[in-house]
DNA sequence: TTGTAAATAAGGCATTTGCCCTATATAAAT
DNA sequence: ATTTATATAGGGCAAATGCCTTATTTACAA
């Protein structure tokens, strides 16, 4: 079987880097490709008969967000993997809500890549673990969907996320030391800290505002 | 290192069956194991030393929804991957808003099932593609998300949803009383009256019930 | 009419929380 | 090499919280 593929990305030299990872395949044949979706959709409209996209976010002319969505309401049958540099979680929404099939991350190795592109096919969804927890996150809190407004970059380290994970779930001081092996006065400046970061002053407002910036 | 894993299932056949999957890798000790999830939370009252669970759903005594949902609450740092025959929608749904990190099917092959470990421990999701699709799914359409059973019914007062309401927003008793013209006393009163009701202990629990249950 | 539920208010008390302070060790960045 | 961020741990203290008790008033149902 013959897996036609088309890939979209404005910098030609990662389109060459995607291209050289399907090199080893030889059911795989990149049938064209395009550095915006304006040339993509150009391209479909003469001929159509793609089995699935590569397709970058950020482009100029048209992103991949709006291209996916011209796409797929013209050629629903077309698979298409979103393949970016960054997961970030605003992008991964829209383009889960364009209906894209599938979000990989660039640095994504030859064999993964193809694996992902076969059950993209065979309808499964191609995804990055990473990507997968962030989906599963934002199931969990419906609400953020819509409220992801202020767009300050909040950074708390991978220690903090715990302590906050903890938090979310009512648990006290000396618990959460306890679960984490920690001293109740590191988890107090653990805390501490966090609410200087997200700028609140109790557990409530801290496990509001990081559900609302999809951290936990 | 060394990956701590528990397996409940209540075919004991399967969990041989998983057992021997594992013993491939030699980072990974299956601590214990345990037939339904009411073993499984005494055991981990005993010690809760534990990376990750690999949790069947279908179980007598506690399910593997409800048990995830427990073992979530009381010990959130450990991670929770169900391991089921179906992939059923309503499972899904269910599992993932009980909180477990990744979903995959009983089928699954050794290595991709220490990889799917691997990658749930480092922060990601495992999860099976066509089950990736389906979450995919869920999320295009918020619908579904909401219409989901109402469990017990909860009748709080007028006056205890107004409190409640406040309570949400990370308020103290005073600037609560402040707010509906009441004395501290009283609204310390409904507050107590509130945790009775939805048989909770502390703020966060109460708030995150509540919206559970859509009463705020 | 008599109870029951709800709303109001208050006292007491152990525990928890939020917010100051200091301090050491390590890893990363400049 | 030196600053910066992170993780760890602790002391102190006022305020807040969670949980117990009692008590009055109102309103609605049995």
């Amino acid at each position: 079987m013959s897996l036609k593929i088309a890939i979209v990305d404005d910098n030609s030299f990662l389109i060459h880097a995607v291209k050289e990872k399907l090199s080893f395949f030889d059911d795989v044949h990149v049938k064209h490709t395009s550095l915006n979706g304006s040339e993509l959709l150009s391209k479909l409209d003469e001929n159509h008969v793609i089995d699935l996209i590569l397709m970058d976010i950020e482009m100029p002319v048209l992103n991949g967000i709006e291209t996916t969505e011209v796409v797929k309401k013209k050629f629903p049958q077309i698979k298409i993997i979103m393949l970016t540099a960054f997961d970030n979680d605003e992008h991964i929404f829209n383009a889960i809500k364009a209906g894209a099939d599938g979000y990989l991350l660039k640095e994504t190795g030859p064999q993964e890549l193809y694996d992902g592109i076969l059950e993209t096919i065979s309808g499964g969804a191609a995804m990055n673990p990473s990507i997968a927890m962030k989906t599963l996150k934002l199931l969990r809190n419906p609400l953020n969907i819509d409220n992801r407004k202020d767009k300050e970059e909040i950074s708390l380290s991978k220690r903090e996320v715990e302590v906050l994970e903890q938090l979310s779930t009512g648990l006290s001081y000396s618990l959460i030391a306890n679960n984490l092996f920690l001293s109740p006065s590191t988890v107090r400046k653990h805390i501490e800290n966090i609410y200087k970061k997200l700028q609140v002053h109790s557990k409530i407002e801290a496990v509001q505002k990081a559900k609302n910036h999809n951290i936990i």
